[in-house]
Formats: C-alpha cells, sequence, structure tokens
RNA sequence: CGGGGUGUAGCGCAGCCUGGUAGCGCGCCGCGUUCGGGACGCGGAGGUCGUGGGUUCAAAUCCCGCCACCCCGACCA
C-alpha cells in the first residue's frame, strides 16, 4: 500500500477525549476512528490488523474441524425466551428495537440460542454428531458504560464457537483440545507467554469455566498466578479453587489481567431447555451437550497495543501487524525513486507486505516518526546515500532489540523479509 | 445508574473569574529557501464558541434546562 494513496493521517497530539493508551495510540496513527463512546471504525490499517487477528484464529478454528459461519445481528425474541434470556432483568445488556409491524427483535449481543435454534435443522442423529462451528461476529451490547477504548465497547468483533456433542466425554475432549488450539492462537499472536488458562465461575454444569486472560494494566481482572506451576485462578472464585486444586493462597501473585478468551461447558441445560435433540445408537431421544469458546478479537487487539506500545508509539507483533515492512522513500531523485518503486514491487511481488511511504511532501523526519507510531516490525529506508551504496538500510521497530540501522545488499535484505516470523 | 470533570477551527489549547471586534500552536492552501528524526520565511483560508432558553443596550463569558464525551464507583450469563 502506498501512503499517498492512504486517506488517514497520523497526529502529532493524542485526543483529548480518550485516556486509554490503545485508544490514544489508534487514533493517533489513523487506526481507528471513535463514532461515539464505546464504538470504533476500523480504517485501512486497523482493518488489516483485525484480518491480521482473525487469520490466525481462523487458521486454528479450522484446524478443529469447526465450520465457519455467520448468524444474523437481529434475533428473535422467541429464541431467546425459550432460556428466559430475552428479560432485561436477566441480560442487561440487550439493545432492543420492533419491526414495522410492532414485531419485538434484539440485537446479537451472544449467539448461543440463535445457533442451537439453527442446528435443530440439522441435527437429529448421533450420526451427525459431533458438529462444531464458529463465526467473528460484531456483538452489540448495551453496557452502561464504555471505557478502556476498544477493550470494553459497546460494539466489538468476537470469534465464538460452539461444538455440539453426543456425550460428556466427547465434549470434554473436544473442550481439552480446544484449550490447546486457543494456547496456539496466543502464541501466533505474540502474547502466549503472558496469557494464562485461568479457573473462573463455572455455572450450572462444571465446577469451573476456563478464562485465557493476559497481563495487562488496562484490563479490568484481576488473578492469582503461579508462574511456576503455571496456575491462574480468577479472583471471583480464589477460595473454591484454594480448596479444590490444594494449593495455598500465599504462593500466588496477584496481577491485573485483560479477558482476552473464554471456554465454557454448558453441558445439557441450554439444549434440553431449547429442544435441541437427537437419536442414539439405540432409538431413544438424548440430550446434546455444549461447549461455548469465545475470542475478544478487538480486545485482542487493544491489549497488543497496550502491552507492546514504548514512547515513539505502537510496536506490533509481526503476525498482526498492517505490513511487515515500511519502505521510507527519502528524496524525490529519479533514481531514488526508481529504486523504491523496484523494492516496493518486488516485495510485494513475494507477498510481503509493505507500507510504502511514497509522500513527496514529507520530511525525513516525519516519515521516521509515523512509522515507528504506526508500529511496522521492519524500517528500510531508499535514499540517495543508499542508492550510492548500492544497498537498503533496514531497523527493527521492536524496542527490545537495540542497535543502529544497517545497511543490506537487496538478497540480505529479501532473505530478513522472508524469514519465518 | 450514583458521584466528579470537560465541550471554543480538522487536532491540542488559551480566553470565561471581572460581559464590549474570537486568539495561539499544530495541521491545511500558495510562493520561496530547505531535505536522514516531526524545518524556516512571507502570504492566506478556515468558527452555529455542544445545544435550547433566560438576564442584559450587549453573552464564548452570567443563570437554567438538555445533549455529548472522559474519569471513579456499581455492572460485566
Amino acid at each position: 500500500m502506498r501512503l499517498s494513496q492512504l486517506f488517514t493521517k497520523t497526529s502529532k497530539t493524542a485526543p483529548a477525549d480518550e485516556v486509554s493508551k490503545n485508544a490514544q495510540l489508534l487514533i493517533q496513527a489513523g487506526f481507528v476512528y471513535k463514532e461515539m463512546a464505546g464504538a470504533y471504525a476500523y480504517l485501512p490499517l486497523g482493518l488489516k490488523v483485525v484480518e491480521n487477528i482473525k487469520q490466525i484464529v481462523r487458521e486454528e478454528m479450522n484446524a478443529l474441524g469447526s465450520n465457519e459461519l455467520i448468524m444474523t445481528g437481529l434475533q428473535r425474541k422467541d429464541v431467546w425466551e425459550k432460556t428466559g434470556r430475552w428479560d432485561d432483568e436477566t441480560v442487561d445488556v440487550w439493545f432492543k428495537s420492533k419491526l414495522k409491524d410492532d414485531t419485538e427483535v434484539g440485537f446479537g449481543w451472544s449467539h448461543e440460542e440463535p445457533i442451537v435454534e439453527m442446528l435443530k435443522q440439522y441435527i437429529q442423529s448421533y450420526k451427525d454428531l459431533p458438529v462444531s462451528v464458529y463465526q467473528f461476529q460484531t456483538k452489540l451490547r448495551n453496557e452502561l458504560r464504555a471505557k478502556s477504548g476498544i477493550m470494553r465497547g459497546r460494539e466489538f468483533v468476537m470469534k465464538d464457537m460452539y461444538s455440539f456433542h453426543d456425550s460428556a466425554e466427547s465434549l470434554e475432549a473436544y473442550y481439552n483440545q480446544s484449550i490447546e488450539a486457543y494456547k496456539r492462537v496466543f502464541d501466533r499472536l505474540g502474547i502466549g507467554e503472558e496469557t494464562y488458562v485461568t479457573f473462573a465461575s463455572g455455572g450450572a454444569f462444571t465446577k469451573f469455566s476456563h478464562e485465557f486472560q493476559t497481563i495487562c494494566d488496562a484490563g479490568e481482572d484481576v488473578i492469582y498466578l503461579h508462574r511456576g506451576k503455571n496456575i491462574a485462578v480468577n479472583e471471583e472464585v480464589i477460595d473454591d479453587a484454594v480448596k479444590e486444586l490444594g494449593i495455598s493462597r500465599d504462593e500466588l501473585e496477584k496481577v491485573k489481567t485483560a479477558e482476552t478468551g473464554n471456554i465454557f461447558n454448558f453441558g445439557t441445560q441450554k439444549t434440553d431447555e431449547m429442544g435441541l435433540h437427537f437419536t442414539g445408537q439405540d432409538g431413544t431421544e438424548q440430550s446434546l451437550y455444549i461447549g461455548s469458546y469465545g475470542i475478544g478479537i478487538t480486545r485482542v487487539m487493544g491489549v497488543i497495543v497496550e502491552k507492546f506500545a514504548d514512547e515513539r508509539g505502537i510496536v506490533w507483533p509481526e503476525a498482526v501487524a498492517p505490513a511487515k515492512v515500511y519502505l521510507a522513500r527519502l528524496g524525490t531523485e529519479t533514481e531514488v525513486v526508481r529504486a523504491a518503486d523496484e523494492l516496493y514491487n518486488e516485495l510485494t511481488k513475494q507477498g510481503i507486505g509493505v507500507l510504502y511511504d511514497d509522500r513527496e511532501e514529507a520530511r525525513p523526519g516525519e516519515k521516521f516518526a509515523d512509522a515507528d507510531l504506526m508500529g511496522i516490525p521492519y524500517r528500510v529506508v531508499v535514499s540517495a546515500k543508499t542508492v550510492a551504496a548500492n544497498s537498503y538500510e533496514i531497523k527493527r521497530r521492536s524496542s527490545n532489540t537495540k542497535g543502529d540501522p544497517e545497511l543490506v545488499n537487496q538478497t540480505q535484505l529479501l532473505k530478513i523479509m522472508s524469514s519465518p516470523i
């Protein structure tokens, strides 16, 4: 992508009405636009990040044998009434409206009930099971108060997966597989080491559910952590968990975290309430077991910004960055332009994402500052100097890599660029 | 939803206390000089001062209502 064609601009000043680091930087760098409190539009660069995160999640969900689909934003009242969750007293985040003929409809804050209802049409026999489906959906929740930028909004993108089984054992096996899949997701997103499978309140069927909690000061949760034993417990169930797991509270470290994912065993309650059954091998009607598995896509994006940003701006892990390299062209001399264009074409041809700063009016300092603010992993400079030396200058963005920019030839550059993430 | 704070140019702000021609920086447009870490000079454009009402000869400024945004708390199957 050429910056000269990108309509967004960076700003030297952070927006005054945002306090959270993620919203400030994402707005400053032109990744998101705030439409209203708790609702952000994703601009080209921000959208690229969202899509990169989604793609990683998609690959891992597909590897679990799950089927991607997309449910509707508008939802039926009667479907939710079956489980008593249409009631505003029970679910206090509903956005509701009416059709022209006065039929009440809800805006999807979750999709469990509609998916169960939908699957009644397709699941009748044990031969149809197990089934796993997932989607990336914009969830709409009428939160009393939006906060923390894109980490806690009224409109956000979530991956939600649901699995359906003919036995508790089948569900449990899949549940455990999904834990491993989630770990791979967070590893690939670059926050695996800081994300803990955490015991949390379970609900009707199991004593505990599992949350994926990422250490983050801007998060809303508090967990108790034993890094050595890799045990994490949400504050809300700490007393129960200490008893259950036979650990002492004193050996646990208290840390602030953001809930980036959660998985939940529903047992058969919801399918029974909604009348989703199957015929077993013995010809009798039996109850289905459901698991539900969420990952907050846009929240993950916010957490990544919060965790890695430094005083110069965002620092994206390579796997989610909107581009792998920021190509800064300094100068407008014919040979400089030619060299930069050629490199841009070559990198693009090789499938390497490039943000090409071909702006004629921007001075070097401005380009460097933008490269830093946008958090692109590599910065490559093409200038009269580098052309004369028949080389390119390359520098990593990440704050933990020290050292000045180095000059490399095209072969070396391409080798670095195509190296595994 | 309770408490607190803030709304003035695209962005960041001053002006309000003490009413009297709406200002600064960044950004934007034009010309010139510059050109490796957000350059400089000259010229220029851009404003329902959140909104509705009230007081006054006169309101960005004083009073009342409303709206929006932010923070703390509560809430977060």
